[in-house]
DNA sequence: CTCGAGTGGGAAATCGCTTACTCACTGTAG
DNA sequence: CTACAGTGAGTAAGCGATTTCCCACTCGAG
């Protein structure tokens, strides 16, 4: 029976199996040769105690201690939990593991979070995607060896892992520009947030490269509740003559879905619409949501990848970009002749009003 | 600007500020009186070295690190990802972390990883749905402090936090009775799921007081997928006279109500469905889907304040058991007179199959 | 038989911090 | 004027492991 009083130390083993701490220590270690006979007293005695070494005096001696930390401004986005989900597996494989924390969207709190967490840790993996480019450019080498998710860095000792946004937008684009989509609206994210400036940058390139593609942005949000009050605006934009309705993310386009159906919208016969993210139920959505597959759980793979080669002091990898692939589901398909005449009208009124 | 060599240590400060280290630390954590003038240098040592106290030697003296594990079965999963953010949130504002230890559904492997986590931490939350009883009985007393969520277990020591899951499933299935459903589905979760259990549980006590309502129990899972699958069986159910179906979690349901809807069935004019835990989407679903809902974060919260007494040495507050409210969306309905009809006959015949 | 290399195990230093314990010094009471 | 609280700061003893250093001992070669 273990002792219930204290927790028994190496000092109670040596005794117990009558030798030094160091040899205690180093069968638990396999250090050295030790002579069989004192390795099976110390194995007793360890087992008799029910001994298991001190993580924290451990930790002192090694100046690390397993652990990394995950900072991110929302456990509830799907995105982050499938990052999380990803590292902590593959630290675990690794006999890592990871501590969360959580900044609840206090931006602010963001710096101070991270570091204490970083602190507690051998290493961090930071997603703040709505701290300032200056600030996180000095923050970053404060919390080396470090990660940053899903936003750009350049600093050579800080790795990134993350989406390509603005690739994947552009592909959307192109996607519903090639079903015949002229007239498109976007459902923007959190104006701070990096990876809606990225999202914007795709729309931007995109509309370039396809001068008769046009696309209204709604301010919006990145939640459930942000698609569904967007509803109004977006329904809106499609009797002014949109067919299509791109959403910041997933959770967004399935909060926007009823809401259109409820004001009277078909999809996708009177209006398509796509997410990003291709969280899990989107394949179930009614209509099944369009959407760009993002994958999560092996960017937080990667992100370990990363990760344990700096804590073992080899020089950081190559930023990492994974380039969203389109899942083309029922939400999207070719407008309606009727409503397609129409963008084509609109569009051409636009170009003649250009000359004016 | 702060060494890029090695981290200063208290000795350090000590040392620039001229002053022994036990001031350096009686001024940083405040205790006694000090010489202002003292603190002040002190102040300033710290500051021009950048020094931050090591978090594992004050572990090593203290005998604790302000973290606390949490071991899931699964991060995927909806309700343990809101226990979670609960318990960080909650956790947080006491200046602790949480470490979080996902067993990827490798029931064997629960103990040990159990274990590992809390040893490298103050405390422990533990859901373990699948461990047989005996096991988690054996294993609850040596994870101590700790809080077992969503099982119950009679260890004085060892509080519970959970979901009435049984008393959820009578008061789910007296929904449906009291709209005239009379033959339900039920589409298990887990086999070896202690809620599943639960849940088999309420649905029997609700047809012991329900004589007229029948439930079939249909093998499912936990999971979307797993509810997309049992679609078929559902239907062959519904159109063999079942009215409404019950599914395991909102997850199941989301993953169900699309398929049932492919093979031609409507919702609800032609079958009930009903979810657990109301998940966010559940209300944007296609239909909005009727569930019981399950206070996610707030269990989280609740966990943290078991823990937080526990640590502190506190006695082991009472078993908490959160009754579900049922969410009535438009998923559920009464059933068509045709098909209440023919549930009536069918009623009818099983009855007076009886004395046969 | 002696000397040197090789080896296993113990003593003690170390990691960085907290916290008794001790001591010098100030101020006040007898 | 002496002595005794009271106070603030320094010294040093842990906390529980790992690891270096060193000694004693064995074995083989000369």
């Amino acid at each position: 029976m273990a002792a219930r009083t204290r927790p028994a130390t190496i000092a109670d083993v040596a005794l117990r199996a009558g030798v030094s701490q160091a040899s205690v220590s180093r069968v638990l270690n396999g250090k050295q040769n030790v002579d069989p006979a004192i390795a099976a007293r110390v194995h007793d005695a360890v087992a008799d105690l029910g001994y298991t070494p001190s993580i924290a005096a451990r930790s002192l001696v090694h100046g690390r201690n397993d652990t990394v930390a995950m900072v991110v401004p929302d456990l509830e986005n799907p995105l982050f939990q499938g990052i999380l989900k990803g590292l902590s597996l593959a630290a675990a494989a690794d006999g890592y593991r990871v501590l969360v924390a959580d900044t609840a969207e206090q931006a602010g709190e963001e710096a101070a979070i991270a570091r204490e967490a970083r602190h507690r840790c051998d290493a961090i993996v930071l997603c703040a995607p709505r701290m300032p480019a200056p600030q996180l450019r000095a923050l970053a080498p404060l919390l080396a060896p470090a990660v940053v998710v899903n936003r750009s860095l350049d600093d050579p000792a800080v790795p990134t892992v993350g989406v390509d946004y603005a690739r994947g937008m552009r592909d959307l684009v192109e996607h519903l520009a090639a079903l015949g989509h002229t007239r498109l609206v976007y459902l923007a994210g959190p104006e701070a947030s990096s990876s809606q400036a990225e999202r914007m940058r795709g729309l931007r390139d995109a509309v370039t490269a396809h001068p008769g593609v046009t696309v209204d942005t709604l301010p919006c949000g990145s939640r459930i509740d942000d698609g569904h009050r967007a509803g109004e605006a977006a329904a809106a934009a499609v009797r002014a003559g949109a067919t299509a309705v791109i959403a910041f993310n997933d959770l967004v386009a399935l909060g926007l879905m009823p809401r259109l159906v409820e004001l009277g919208l078909r999809i996708p016969e009177d209006v398509s619409v796509a997410g990003f993210d291709d969280v899990p139920l989107a394949r179930y959505a009614t209509p099944p949501l369009t959407s760009m597959s993002v994958p999560r759980s092996e960017l937080g793979a990667q992100v370990w990848s990363r990760l344990r080669a700096l804590i073992a002091g080899e020089p950081s990898e190559h930023a990492l970009l994974f380039r969203p692939r389109l899942e083309h589901r029922t939400s999207t398909a070719p407008p309606s002749p009727a409503r397609r005449l129409a963008g084509v009208r609109e569009a051409l009124l636009a170009e003649s009003e250009l000359p004016a």
